[in-house]
DNA sequence: CCAAAAGTGTTGCCTCTACACCCATGC
DNA sequence: GCATGGGTGTAGAGGCAACACTTTTGG
């Protein structure tokens, strides 16, 4: 009951989720998948463990800010969406002391996470064959994918995965890696374009065996609502 | 950076919603409406300004025990819904020293309510005309407002604000109050019956002007699928 | 009988889904 | 021409809002 500082040790993690063909050598166009980052614990306890990337929270740093420096000091990521997810802090969810951990959720995309200096101790893993990691990050990234997937459903967040232009397919695909089901081409389209969350450019993408799509770009004046009013907290 | 211990003060604070009587000694039967009780800050930073019930965690208590603890101490309540509201953690929320604060949002029924201690330094006071709050708070409640009333479009937490049975104008009045809009009596009963929370009881509140209607129970077999795996975390 | 709230029925609108069909390109 | 994915049209099912209507009580 200290009033200057505690016993607990404050940390951040963040779930960093990329897509990536879930076969890297076999057919030529695999549906993609949804990968995440994993470090390798080089200290006790649950050393040699795969565990998400996270550190402690500097004291004049925001928690946000505390999640994008460790991501980038572990993975070199820079993300394209940020949000806190949940603040674990079971009082047995670490061996040998007590630690509350902020965790945060990541988007990325793919260019990006081919940044990733890999290594001994980086690695990809696919989200839904994971082994058994370090502390409670197995709960962590299933209750993140939980998200990711719900949000997807009801949110815009899937340009977070593509470039500033994409094709409708491209967005589909997205979205149907997350889902992990198939969408109707048709009626995809109709949804993305009656929502107004996608303005269509005057550019196409020749070269392919086909009529050559539309490029697409995010409107970023219907902005998410779906945040509520902490995003009032940016202009502050 | 100090591994065993952090200079970052760790709290909890609790947003704890009840349903009142808009105008106490008003008409007989005002509309309901949302009220949260406060506690007077009697120490530097913010004295005598209104502020959420909180306080510390202690080193051996989870998150969750932390807000329950802290709510029994300064409010006497004990509520029926609790949930994790949002951590926050920006570097100047709190003027003396960086405060690392994990929100919890709560909900109490009205018989709950009335044990609060009320005096000096805890009152109740209407969400949508809340004074100068202490540090961010005010941003706080606004952000539980927002979830509380999008959790209530599409999740079954109004049974929180009645007993164990009540009848569907007690239930839709609860959800009138959040959602500050009148409800269709005909299409609500048939929302609730068809998604199958509530089950009819064979008793009915005689005594009142008109038809007796008939006293309901929540389906506690249906349980909202809408946390995600977190609630396995339960179990374990 | 009348007032008032409980409870039921019905209609029309809107959205989503499934699937048929046309369009534009490379080969 | 033909294969392939881009893009449009459309009929059926289901959900929801609005509101008319019947039921059951107290006075």
């Amino acid at each position: 009951m200290s009033a200057t500082a505690s016993d607990i040790a404050l940390a951040v993690s963040t779930v960093i989720f990329a897509l990536r063909p879930d076969d890297q050598g076999g057919d030529e166009s695999p549906a993609p998948g949804v990968w995440l980052p994993l470090v390798r614990r080089i200290r006790e306890p649950h050393l040699g463990r795969w565990a998400l990337p996270g550190g402690s929270v500097v004291v004049d740093e925001s928690l946000e800010a505390a999640a994008r420096r460790t991501l980038a000091e572990t993975t070199q990521l820079e993300p394209t969406y940020l949000e806190q997810l949940y603040a674990f802090g079971d009082v047995d969810r670490s061996p040998d002391r007590r630690m509350v951990s902020i965790v945060y959720w990541a988007l990325v995309r793919p260019d990006e996470a081919e940044k990733v200096s890999l290594g001994e101790n980086v690695r990809w893993f696919a989200a839904d064959d994971l082994p058994e990691l370090a502390f409670d990050h197995n709960l962590i990234v299933d209750y993140a994918l939980w998200r990711l997937r719900t949000k997807m459903e009801y949110s815009r967040i899937a340009h977070a995965f593509l470039g500033p232009m994409f094709t409708l397919a491209e967005l589909r695909s997205v979205h149907e890696a997350v889902l992990q089901r198939p969408l109707d081409p048709a009626n995809f389209r109709r949804q993305m374009e009656s929502s107004g969350a996608i303005v269509p450019t005057d550019q196409v993408v020749t070269g392919g065996r086909h009529r050559p799509p539309r490029l697409y770009r995010y409107n970023s004046d219907i902005e998410l609502v779906d945040v509520g009013p902490l995003t009032l907290r940016r202009s502050s």
